[in-house]
DNA sequence: CCTACCGATCGGTAGG
DNA sequence: CCTACCGATCGGTAGG
């Protein structure tokens, strides 16, 4: 007996099934896939209902319009991040290690292709939805990213704004930058393959240091 | 008497208007601000023919089809950059130098939105168009980049990729997505206002040094 | 949850 | 270079 059947006993008119939210996750998941690998306009409303199993029209049950989909699936992907991100900030490693920590996380949860979803979510939706996003974007990862170099500035780690450096919202920015560039097995060159945890170390070590080697004469007095 | 009238005496059947490639360059400047911001799907042959003060049918007699204005946007783009990026390249001056200077130009030709325009020839375009994008741009962008790094390898300024290091390439590459975190007056951030020079020093400064303080306790050995 | 369908819009062509 | 138009496809709805 199938547990599709043993969980409902209720009324059960012409085909539906929805009850546990089963089907809702199914299509949040195709969503990620497909909107993650081609934009949000690439992808259509059919093609999310043919990953999972269901016609289009179904899919307007449990979502209002191809909007509330993205948006939904956005949201679902970042909140989690929150908490894993802000435990590792609020470690006592040292900022090396704790951005090696981060970059790890955000690798291994594939927050893929962030600039392309940052221009859907700027020319493709509402302003109302915008929001949303840029919200919970902020707070669940730029800001516990950001809290972390912040940290490396008040130990005296990391060159200040007003020593040629950037603020700890732009270094935020930039490691996410750094990390989508790994996130992928290279963009363009023929890198030997690295695993996961050997690109987080590098992109930790990139965004201290540079490709610059840690001895080298200095070269800003050439 | 408008220049448009005088330059031409031929048969000029009906409204027909072409000769010096005038109306050309027009539909490719047209199409590079469109393409270049909103992505290739997202712009209609219709937007782009509103920009010119054409109709979109009249599109269709100076290119074959969408995506011969895209690539050929693209084209016209990338390919005079070559030879300023290859002058920078072999200037005498320091490593640091000529990164602010490739830099410069990068965030002063907008080579914008790196990430969407690879995204879309890759996934809207078909494989011959590909293999055309991808071509002028290692020859016109990323060799003459990746030969700069070469260069510091050389020199011993840079980490050789098997100390925990990389590629020239992969450096290339890096260098690429920094500049582009500043081409815009900052994507998330409220970075105080940079002008075009402080933004390519600073490019240059990170993809070197990262956001280390120079003189910062060694970090590796915490 | 499905079948059937709608208006809108797209890229591209016919014909002059 | 324009007017007019075409087939295809899109997001979303009606009705059950």
């Amino acid at each position: 007996m199938s547990k599709l059947e043993n969980s409902r006993k209720q009324t059960k008119r012409q085909g539906e099934r929805q009850e546990t939210g089963e089907t809702r996750r199914l299509i949040l998941q195709a969503a990620q896939n497909l909107f993650m690998t081609y934009g949000y306009r690439a992808v259509t409303t059919r093609q999310i209902a043919d990953a999972c199993g269901i016609t289009q029209a179904a899919l307007y049950r449990h979502f209002t319009d191809k909007q509330d989909i993205y948006v939904s699936m956005l949201l679902e992907t970042m909140i989690p991040s929150r908490s894993a991100l802000e435990r590792i900030a609020q470690r006592s490693a040292p900022l090396h290690e704790r951005l090696r920590l981060a970059a790890l996380h955000l690798l291994h949860t594939s927050q893929h292709n962030m600039d392309m979803m940052f221009h859907d979510v700027q020319h493709e939706l509402k302003v109302e939805a915008q929001e949303k996003i840029q919200h919970a974007f902020e707070e669940s990862v730029l800001h516990p990213l950001a809290s972390i170099f912040e940290d490396g500035m008040r130990q005296g780690l990391l060159r200040p704004p007003e020593e040629a450096g950037i603020t700890a919202l732009t270094a935020a920015g930039l490691f996410l930058r750094l990390s989508s560039e790994f996130v992928s097995q290279n963009s363009y060159s023929s890198e030997p393959a690295r695993t996961l945890a050997e690109r987080a170390q590098l992109v930790a070590e990139l965004t201290l240091y540079g490709c610059a080697r840690y001895d080298a004469p200095d070269q800003h007095t050439q």
